[in-house]
DNA sequence: CGGACAAGCTGA
DNA sequence: CAGCTTGTCCGG
């Protein structure tokens, strides 16, 4: 049996013998390619997948994982045309080698496999999990963890029948609307685009009706919801990854990101819903997208693949080659809220800073509303939750922010100062105690005028995720807080955006997208036009695409204008860029070298960017790059340029 | 990744 | 030169 181990820096494979005992005990009779199991290796018990049962007689030099000098070129590994299984030889131990082979090939004593674990994904999934290990020059045991159980799985279930053939459709709202739906699945790859608060059933409706659906959601919230809705029409649905057993046995599944790497055996198409969203790509190396993983798994089961959202990518829309398929404008404009554009640069508005007269009179007669006011990245200003000194620079007195190199989630990391650079640890230097405060003047500020001016409470909700403690949130009508909010309230009537020039001057290559997902996430909170459904805007420049696309109701058109300029600029979906940073960067940066077009630039200390205006050519370069030894963050087309 | 083992460093 | 630290190698 040939086996990758989940030590994930290891790509090599190596071979077993299966044990003589799993012969007589069926064991042996259950190992697959994909299965999960147990080996030894250098003297400890490390957790694997078997790649291959009948690897053959093998040189000496064993299955290289990496592209070494002394591996004759050929198919890439996992990719299509990989290693197929050969000749039936006789499982078990040290099959004979062949009479062809070099005699160095089987005098190697193969150690016995320790534990056979249980089912692992199917072998068209560990193919696709390669293909994405290539794609994001990541590590194919990475990805195989991502495509496996999260709980062990001794044998499969019996799949679970339809309890009826699907409803027909209960909507029949927009019925002169529907054929696109069906059109859909007619290519191998569409985009359709559905207004915020648009009907998604008719779309669903039809994925149903060709047969085994994977239907993909950025939110597991979103997921349970969507797995409930097709149950509901008498469908049974797996909900990834708790229902992993029952999805590889067949049938419809539902869940996020990883679910594109679930065990389904008969797909019978792919639906991403709200692919423009973000959490459909992974934020840490590697940065694999569920929206192209998906394409290239329908792909290679030959079933279509049905990419919507509000408000397309454009990356999503060159996997499709173009076209988009919408509803009637009419209907679509139906779908979002009526959009207000405060003009910031107004000397009256401006006069009363961020709280506007129109701001504070639409929050007056809203219902429920909520105020958006974004203050990205890490706290400004630090206070002492003990004596509520403010957290200074011991050298310089400057304010201190909280250290950048930290470990993300580690609240004892140091604090940096942004004058002399000292660093400290993160304890108040006046009392000593460690629980600090964060400051944000901003919100703070605004939260307590805004009460005034309204005679009201006024919520501040802040963080992404609601700690138990703060449940309150939906007691107050009006609501401040930053994108976050956007996420932690269920419904509104009103968001207001209270300064949108943080969003539209941003200079990521995405911001304008982004900008746009972000009007289409407070749309659908606050419902279409029809039900109240508003959202202000409050900015210096009233004008911008991403604004006006939206008061046109018109997605297409900041699509046009972003195409161009990210054509002109060589940035994703047309160029390639890629983030390479940790210890190991500089060994890699050097090992990649100069291949034609690529530019290479220090952005800091052990960070590179590279960037070539010929994708394929950049993502061929990282993928065959032989990795360096060493931490190492590759982050290609990461969305924070 | 993490164990094994070799090469280098320290102290008496 | 033992005893320990640091670095490099390699795994079936």
């Amino acid at each position: 049996m040939r086996v990758l181990t989940d030590v994930v820096a290891l790509e090599r494979e190596f071979d077993y013998a299966v044990p003589e005992a799993w012969q007589r005990d069926g064991r042996a009779a259950r190992l697959r390619v994909g299965s999960m199991v147990r080996v030894t290796l250098h003297n400890r018990r490390v957790g694997g997948w078997v790649t291959e049962c009948d690897p053959g007689p093998e040189d000496r030099s064993g299955p290289e994982g990496l592209p070494s000098r002394s591996r004759p070129p050929g198919p890439a590994p996992g990719g299509p045309g990989g290693p197929g299984v050969v000749a039936a030889l006789p499982l078990g131990v040290g099959s004979a080698a062949g009479a062809t082979e070099p005699a160095a090939g089987r005098t190697l004593e193969l150690q016995p496999l320790a534990k056979l674990v249980g089912v692992g994904p199917p072998p068209e999934v560990l193919e696709l999990a390669g293909w994405a290990a290539r794609r994001w020059a990541g590590r194919r045991a990475t990805f195989f963890g991502t495509a496996s159980p999260p709980r062990v799985v001794e044998a499969l279930p019996r799949r679970e029948g339809r309890r009826s053939s699907p409803a027909p459709d209960a909507a029949p709202a927009d019925a002169g609307a529907e054929p696109i739906f069906d059109a859909a699945f007619e290519h191998p790859v569409s985009v359709v685009r559905i207004a915020p608060a648009g009907d998604r059933g008719p779309l669903l409706t039809a994925a149903l009706r060709r047969g085994d659906a994977l239907l993909v959601v950025p939110q597991v919230a979103e997921a349970a919801r969507l797995a409930g809705w097709v149950r509901r029409r008498g469908v049974a649905a797996a909900l990834l990854p708790e229902d992993w057993a029952r999805a590889a046995a067949g049938g419809v599944a539902v869940g996020t990101r990883a679910a594109v790497f679930g065990p389904m055996p008969r797909l019978g198409a792919v639906v991403v819903l709200d692919e423009h969203d973000e959490a459909l790509v992974a934020e840490d190396s590697p940065t694999w997208s569920a929206r192209e993983v998906a394409v290239e798994r329908a792909r290679r089961a030959g079933v279509p693949c049905v990419l919507v959202s509000p408000t397309p990518t454009l990356e999503a829309q060159e996997l499709a080659s173009g076209d988009v398929l919408s509803v009637p404008r009419q209907i679509e404009r139906e779908g979002w809220p009526s959009l207000e554009v405060v003009d910031q640069r107004d000397p009256d508005t401006a006069r009363r800073g961020l709280l506007t007269e129109t701001l504070v009179a639409r929050l007056r007669s809203a219902g429920r509303a909520v105020c958006v006011l974004n203050r990205k990245g890490r706290a400004r200003l630090l206070a002492c939750a003990a004596c509520e000194d403010l957290v200074v620079c011991d050298s310089c007195a400057a304010a201190v922010a909280e250290g950048t190199g930290a470990s993300g989630g580690g609240d004892l990391g140091g604090l940096d100062c942004p004058r002399c650079g000292e660093r400290r640890p993160r304890v108040c230097s006046v009392c000593g105690a460690t629980r600090l405060r964060t400051l944000r003047p901003g919100v703070a500020k605004l939260r307590s005028e805004l009460e005034v001016l309204l005679g009201e409470p006024v919520v501040e909700v802040s963080g992404p995720a609601r700690s138990s403690g703060e449940s309150h949130d939906s007691d107050a009508r009006v609501v401040i807080g930053t994108e976050a909010a956007l996420h932690r309230i269920g419904e509104a009537d009103l968001v207001a955006f209270l300064d949108f020039d943080q969003e539209l001057s941003a200079t990521r290559y995405r911001a304008n997208e982004q900008a746009m997902a972000l009007l289409a996430r407070a749309a659908r909170l606050v419902g279409p036009r029809s039900g109240g459904g508003r959202i202000l805007v409050q900015t210096r420049q009233p004008d911008h695409p991403v604004l006006q696309a939206a008061r046109d109701v018109d997605p297409d058109k900041l699509s046009r204008h972003d195409r161009a300029l990210r054509q002109q600029l060589g940035f994703p979906p047309f160029g390639a860029l890629a983030e390479i940073a940790g210890a190991a960067a500089e060994a890699f940066v050097e090992r990649l070298g100069h291949p034609l077009g690529l530019e290479v630039s220090a952005v800091g200390e052990n960070r590179w960017v590279v960037r070539n205006a010929d994708r394929a050519a950049l993502l061929e370069a990282l993928a065959n790059v032989e990795r360096p030894p060493g931490r190492l963050r590759l982050a290609i087309d990461s969305s924070r340029f």
